[in-house]
DNA sequence: GGCAAATAGGACTAAAATAGTCCCTTATTG
DNA sequence: CAATAAGGGACTATTTTAGTCCTATTTGCC
């Protein structure tokens, strides 16, 4: 439901934890054992981020990651990129396109400025941001609707 | 990866078609018909924007659907929360939260500007937006980062 | 009245994406 | 050279999404 998958949601606890730890080298079992995520799904997740280049690893004795750069210049694109794929709201891939529907559809075209709309909003979220302490819980009204807007780590 | 799934795109097409078709009632056939989508599809779909009020339905020989207000005035918005339920981007619920980290995630706060900021950008497209003819999709760039948009169905 | 055309609703199956675990390899330190 | 920790990938399980089908209800028309 144009959601970021958990293991996104995850990854920014993960990340969240690495910058409270100011630069200090964290094991993947630390980051686990201080957020209560399943060691193996943070060593998986971490991983990520690194070969992504959010975080940089030490290997061997004394090893573990720590944030290649400031939190604040780390942003929700960059995450989600990381660990989901570039944003793209609508599926059909340029390159091997598979779809049936050519010639037919109508639509395609403006996706694109949604596209971008929502890259501006994640653009301007940081990961200093995203970390600071968890205020109660607003219960936000737009546009009529109620909006949920929950961590699923929460 | 952060995208609307097929069948709201589908759904999408089938809104485009019906505001082409300038308030004339169409069956779910027709509608199957002119777009190419699988009739049972189809049907789905339209009953769950009916529902969700977005097109009126007509029974009986004769029936059909019709956009129940002008295409100016359906959001994308409008039509995700109809197919998709409400957009959040995360996904723990509120009222029956079944998450185990509880007190220990530091994360979840701003994820709320990003669903507001997201939200307005869905709000900001329209269905006439959605359905102007096909223009040869250009390859965005934004920050640096390929952007790819299309719709599934092209 | 009876038949045909449509939607309403929901059950069900199939397919695909996501989440999570595990094993083996490689690097580093003491 | 033993212990610690990341790297990489294979694999399984779970959940979500997609898609189909069946039966009931409503309406128009002969």
């Amino acid at each position: 439901m144009l959601r970021i998958s958990k293991l996104t949601d995850y990854g920014t606890v993960l990340l969240a934890h690495l910058a409270a730890s100011q630069s200090a080298v964290c094991s993947a079992a630390e980051v686990a054992a201080a957020t209560g995520i399943a060691t193996p799904t943070v060593s998986k997740l971490l991983k990520s981020l690194a070969r992504s280049g959010l975080v940089n690893s030490t290997r061997g004795s004394n090893g573990g990651y720590q944030l290649s750069r400031n939190p604040a210049e780390i942003s929700a694109t960059d995450i989600i990129d990381a660990l989901e794929g570039p944003v793209s709201i609508t599926e059909c891939s340029a390159s091997d396109s598979q779809c049936e529907h050519e010639g037919v559809c109508s639509v395609s075209g403006a996706w694109q400025r949604v596209n971008v709309a929502i890259r501006g909003a994640l653009d301007s979220v940081s990961l200093s941001d995203l970390s600071r302490t968890n205020s109660p819980t607003p219960q936000l009204r737009f546009a009529g609707l109620q909006i949920t807007v929950e961590s699923k780590i929460k």
